[in-house]
DNA sequence: TTGAAAGCGCTAACAT
DNA sequence: ATGTTAGCGCTTTCAA
């Protein structure tokens, strides 16, 4: 934590106007164009700034006051490799509107969600965009959220927020897979995933099972261990450990990750069972190799792309409109068919 | 752009001294512990501080002329899927040593690239983290870079650099995918990958070619036109222009990132080419979901764990002492067989 | 152990 | 069209 001696700015507005015999305020106005300058003093001003290597300082001008310019970004990037697209087109987006991107992540951690939203405080960003699940969403991060000039929430969870926010549905998606595998004639229905992870599409599939008239209960889940999409293993030793012997007693399966789908298929097939024709298959979050896959797999497309122009476009507004009400977009996902789901 | 009219802190250190009948240096030392205050005075200062929600600025302390406890990542999102765990991992780790992460992506382009830095310098970031290949290594951005008090450069092209840098050499582990390939029987050995983003690979893998005598030229590439990773589209269509008869003359393929393997094994396969007994596969970048094919597919690690304790011990090292001469650390990325290699 | 003064670089507001 | 003043919140330096 050593200060240096020399100060940052070796040649500020004072240094520039010093040389160009102005005075520090007309330099000022000559970079900012806030009121009008002489054409011959300007051209003055900006061959000395170039000469002098002038660089402003953001700091002094958040200091004063203004706008930051920045936009703190509180996601996980622990969950679906979507994200990285996310934080690509909104990083991109951003430039483009001359913000900055902090980035940080929540670990799906109340606490740490905090300290992030209390660092970004600190350093006055502009807005902020969260991501995470409405059990992230404690008092105090509401209470922290509310001190932004712009917040954008996105969610899974239909919540009653006071910030703009989106709603990325996911359970109307789980009762379509489940809608269709019924309607292709399947009975014995089960879904892969993370119990604990997974609460609302756990609860969405089995209501929907249930509207079948299909009670199979608890048997129709298949928890597994995984703390992320990129957690293979658990995947591989889920279907181990639910079917030892290698013959699942299943016709259709939903997993919780399309990479979760593509290992099922895997396995599957080493076993000498046919995708669709003896279980169909269905992923979730529509990876762009699902497509490509032997057998195409079928999935749930988050619709990211709509999301993040939605996304950007609430927090856009409301920068140039602090006053506008929070308004809230509903992005439900959407089953997308392939082969791997059967006829 | 409005100003707001309120200063931003409602409760600074003034206001606590203010309020604690204390001077505001007092106050100061009080948080920062520069300087030995009473502890009853200190106790009367932090529950002052307490009740007023104070909260510092830290654009008043970077103005002064400290750290800004921030580092600015240039990188490409449009990349490598493992770039997302490299984020994620860098975000976390700065995160404990209480840095901020700024993110931007400068889209494998120089211009893009030299804004993004000037922005960071505007910032006064304490380093940064940049990713590219040489050819974004112009003059402008290497007198950029050198403007920083700390850089660590990313790098797969071993270059001569004034900064710290980690070389992730691709060329040792494609001249071992070849040797595999050739000491397995194969002779009709092709590489799938944009030739315009991949020169050195592409000339690693026809040099190796070469030196085992196996001279079939550009024949020997099979060029497509894919952006990224996740162009899968891109990858069917140069499979199916390179064999409009579904009857590819090769016994061996090397690909450019696993995407495109993976969607090579499901294209053979679908036209009744075994893997590897016919054609062997390679891929590139060991994405997680690899293992877990059907046939497990062989690849190249990129030691991406290793890399991001590199950067940050780097980077760190830097901070703590200045003076430090530029390090440099070569991290070849390393063939990995598994099945679709063949014998 | 505490305080007073000064200034980091910038710009709103009020002169001229 | 340009200049002067003042102050954003903080911390270094010097003084008590």
């Amino acid at each position: 934590m050593s200060k240096p001696r020399v100060p940052f700015n070796q040649s500020g507005i004072v240094e520039i106007a010093r040389v160009a015999k102005v005075s520090p305020m007309t330099v000022s106005r000559a970079f900012s164009g806030s009121a009008p300058v002489a054409a011959k003093t300007r051209a003055r001003i900006m061959s000395v700034a170039e000469e002098l290597g002038y660089r402003p300082n953001l700091h002094a001008r958040a200091l004063r006051g203004g706008r930051t310019q920045s936009i703190g970004l509180l996601i996980s990037m622990n969950s679906t490799p979507s994200i990285l697209k996310v934080l690509r087109n909104i990083t991109i987006s951003a430039r483009k509107e001359e913000y900055v991107i902090y980035i940080s992540d929540h670990l799906g951690d109340v606490a740490s969600a905090e300290q992030s939203l209390i660092e970004y405080l600190e350093r006055h960003v502009d807005g902020v965009i969260f991501q995470g699940s409405e059990r992230l969403l404690s008092k105090k991060v509401l209470s922290l959220l509310a001190e932004f000039p712009a917040v954008t929430v996105i969610t899974s969870e239909p919540a009653d927020l006071p910030f703009s926010h989106v709603v990325q549905d996911r359970t109307a998606a789980i009762r379509e897979v489940v809608d269709h595998f019924y309607a292709s004639g399947r009975r014995r229905i089960r879904y892969l995933a993370n119990v604990e992870f997974n609460e609302r599409k756990v609860a969405a599939f089995l209501q929907q099972l249930e509207s079948h008239g299909l009670s199979d209960g608890e048997k129709s889940i298949l928890n597994m261990n995984s703390v992320s999409d990129s957690d293979c293993s658990a995947f591989v030793e889920a279907l181990n450990s639910h079917f030892p012997d290698g013959r699942p007693d299943m016709d259709a399966l939903h997993c919780s990750c399309d990479e979760a789908a593509i290992i099922a298929m895997s396995w599957l097939n080493s076993r000498g069972i046919r995708v669709p024709d003896d279980i169909a298959v269905v992923g979730f979050n529509n990876i762009t190799i699902a497509e490509y896959q032997a057998v195409p797999l079928a999935s749930v497309d988050r619709r990211e792309d709509e999301m993040i122009d939605v996304v950007l476009q609430m927090l856009y507004s409301r920068f140039k409109d602090p006053g506008i009400p929070a308004s809230r977009v509903e992005l439900p996902m959407k089953f997308i068919w392939r082969e791997s789901a059967g006829s």
